[in-house]
DNA sequence: TATTGTTATGTACGCTGTAAGCTAAACTTA
DNA sequence: TAAGTTTAGCTTACAGCGTACATAACAATA
């Protein structure tokens, strides 16, 4: 079979696993998980599947390097703000992060092989709630409370078959139609009074439980732990 | 190829949908849902793969009648709780449920196509906040911040490689050793004076969570919407 | 220029989901 | 009971998957 390259006169440019990630989180945010397979991993890097291999043990040890670059993009909470804004802000890049790369709500790197990028934030993030106030209990509650709420937000949200204020109306619409009010009262007012409202968006949910969130570690804080 | 059944005499025992998503639900909870193929699956109902495509229109199917079989187990919100109770039962329950088909925290049927049991236990759970006091708003918070919570919750459950507080505790011993502790002040502390105590259980962390966000939507509640 | 180690290629294997056509069992009606 | 019809299960086949292994092409050093 003849080389991906053309002519012999340009030169191979060399992989690395920068690039390898990098063009695998490409193929993940634009297709999917699915649609990230080593021999369209290779073609996008103009390349056999097999030379992915020089660069990354296996597809598990691919996707762990593909979370842990992903992880950098969070925004690490600043020290220079209280700790609930701090919080705030970190969490709501989160989610950015997370709808940029819906893929990554699936991959938990953390729980077996956290890879660096990933610790050094889960220490800001510990070390944000401690330096507030939080004593180390309360900071391991607080953790966990607000992480699980962002990863499950994104969760339900990626599995939305709508964005827009426009596609959500147009999907109630549908689903009102076709649905059995009488079976589902509650569902069906939730959807005609609420979700078919001008502007409705689902994704403005996410403030909402995260300042109830921030609001219940406050006094949490405040009170014993 | 000889048929799978041994004589001619015990006659042939018909598969339906039910025997077909029973032993997908089995086989993915053993072995998540990278063990459920079509010939396993087969194999476990003494069937050729392709007799399964007689029952289910594809993988995709299949996986989605799994869902929906596994949110029949979750325990429906009681109407003669008051909310709160009724709201952190179920909620317990779903984590539950999630806990023994982890492979379910990933799987989201209800976004695209909710199977019937999805929808009317949906339906009942907005039903509990409405009847609770909840305006309709509230109750879309309400759902979405409880919802959350739970998926996100029980996917870091999940992606932890232990369960038992000893295992807990030799996991966090190892991680102690390699962890650069002053790269990781705050990790370290954590782990040290807050995971290392004895009859310390990630598992416990969920209750705290959810009464934390229970308080908050009892005060949303009685607030301004 | 010769040597040595690294990186890319090519081929191959055992999996996967599932389309197509066939056979045999089970039900329907006479 | 017999004949006809519908359905369930079997078999074969195919394209695409992750990746082991051997080889060829390159880059760096002597």
């Amino acid at each position: 079979m003849a080389s991906l390259r053309k002519t012999a006169s340009e030169p191979r440019v060399r992989l690395n696993r920068e690039r390898v990630i990098g063009a695998a989180i490409a193929l993940a945010d634009s297709g999917g998980l699915d649609a990230l397979t080593m021999r369209r991993l290779g073609d996008d890097l103009s390349v056999e599947a097999m030379s992915v291999y020089n660069h990354v043990a296996n597809k598990e040890d691919l996707i762990n390097g593909m979370a842990d670059t992903v992880f950098c993009e969070i925004e690490l909470p600043s020290h220079s703000d209280d700790w609930r804004t701090a919080i705030r802000k970190r969490s709501i890049s989160f989610r950015d992060v997370l709808v940029r790369h819906p893929w990554a709500t699936t991959v938990r790197d953390s729980g077996t092989n956290p890879g660096a990028a990933t610790l050094r934030h889960h220490d800001r993030v510990i070390g944000t709630f401690r330096n507030g106030g939080f004593s180390v209990a309360a900071a391991a509650h607080a953790f966990s409370a607000v992480d699980s709420y962002i990863y499950g937000f994104a969760m339900q949200e990626k599995s939305l078959p709508f964005t827009t204020p426009e596609e959500t109306a147009a999907m109630a619409e549908i689903l009102l139609a076709q649905l059995p009010t009488s079976d589902y009262p509650y569902l069906a007012e939730l959807t005609a009074d609420h979700v078919l409202k001008p502007g409705y968006r689902y994704s403005d949910e996410f403030l909402v439980g995260l300042d109830l969130i921030l609001d219940g570690l406050e006094s949490m804080r405040a009170g014993p732990s």
